[in-house]
DNA sequence: GAACGTTATTTCGGTACCGAAATTTTGGCA
DNA sequence: TGCCAAAATTTCGGTACCGAAATAACGTTC
């Protein structure tokens, strides 16, 4: 479960024990125990990951929607941009696709307004017809560069509260469970190709 | 910057060293180092967990978008009654924006189809009647606890990969996180309060 | 007790996205 | 050469969402 989408309420919150030496407590910490006696059984660990995970991705989510306003940008014409500048400066649609992980319907529309704004070029390939190949113009390069600074910030500034070995730690454990997910083929999920999911 | 939506490309890799002790390396690990020579300022440890913890938000959003199938759901729909069935099965519309962080309207939109499919049933409050009462019915609970265990499945087995004292480690290192963002009362984010966002 | 700011919800107009089907081009393969 | 499956992209129809404005009811203040 993991509360999914959910930011700000805040409920009665009837505990007991102190659970966790002086630390205190987050807001997920009172979403578990409002849980706990509907499904008794949930390990907190798992399900306090998880919503912490989403909530945190939800929250930078935000923040670059927020921040990369200020620039004239939307997140998803950031994140477009960003992909295209990460490859260089030029990809096909398909390239796109995958890294975004859209429909391939839903590229073309991102780039039907990016290319109305001119930030992208769209020129038919030449060495194979039925591609086209996107090209990152100078504005569009522009428009990324002075939002991207914005964007990584905020990562800085949250992930800062931890120490260096901490933040390691944390990588590390994440990379244990990325592997796991990645190697099974896709338990619940149909191979881990492009299927679904939006919302950034 | 993180990544953000993208979930399968595998673009040539060439690195050098081998990072990390005996560990195998995971998807991340090649997308921080292409974008290292691009932006060479990036912490691989920051940019490595958020860009994991955004994937691995993605990939638990799309299992219960495709478990959840099953029982004839949307993700939306089971999110919704969800959240319901955590009140107690009655709640206000006001309650379920805040919860699910969604627009006013868009909560209206989901009450709609829900109400049409016999899930839940809308009828105005007898204290307030600026009020709207959301009952889950039977058949809406009946729904959600026959997708929730898919749902909760995955979880388990995902984070199953770590020990349960790694688990816990986790869990606190992301609580640490989670304080210093719900402290800092929004330090990018005007407020944490709910505007924007979709995506799941 | 009438005017007014506030709160709860819906309506409206518009955007982004998705799935499926259509279009064009390519690369075998007989 | 001629046919045909596969690939790249676009078009089309439909849904979910958002922001802003509208509607309705409350509560408070003078």
């Amino acid at each position: 479960m993991a509360e999914h989408p959910s930011e700000q309420y805040r409920p009665p919150c009837d505990r007991t024990e102190p659970r966790d030496r002086t630390e205190s407590r987050d807001w997920t910490d009172g979403h578990v125990d409002r849980w706990q006696p509907v499904l008794p059984g949930l390990d907190p660990d798992i399900e306090g990951a998880v919503t912490r995970m989403s909530r945190l991705t939800r929250h930078l989510g935000r923040v670059r929607e927020q921040g990369v306003a200020d620039y004239g940008l939307h997140k998803h014409e950031f994140d477009t941009l960003h992909v295209l500048a990460g490859r260089g400066g030029h990809a096909a649609p398909s390239d796109l696709r995958a890294d975004l992980n859209l429909a391939p319907a839903s590229v073309t529309g991102r780039l039907e307004t990016l290319e109305r704004r001119g930030f992208v070029r769209r020129t038919p390939s030449t060495e194979d017809r039925r591609k086209v190949d996107i090209v990152l113009t100078e504005a569009g390069r522009a428009a990324w560069r002075e939002a991207l600074d914005v964007v990584g910030r905020e990562e800085r500034l949250l992930l800062g509260v931890l120490s260096e070995e901490e933040r390691r730690t944390l990588a590390d454990l994440l990379r244990k469970v990325m592997l796991a997910q990645e190697g099974a083929g896709g338990s619940g999920g149909r191979g881990q190709a492009g299927r679904v999911c939006a919302q950034s």
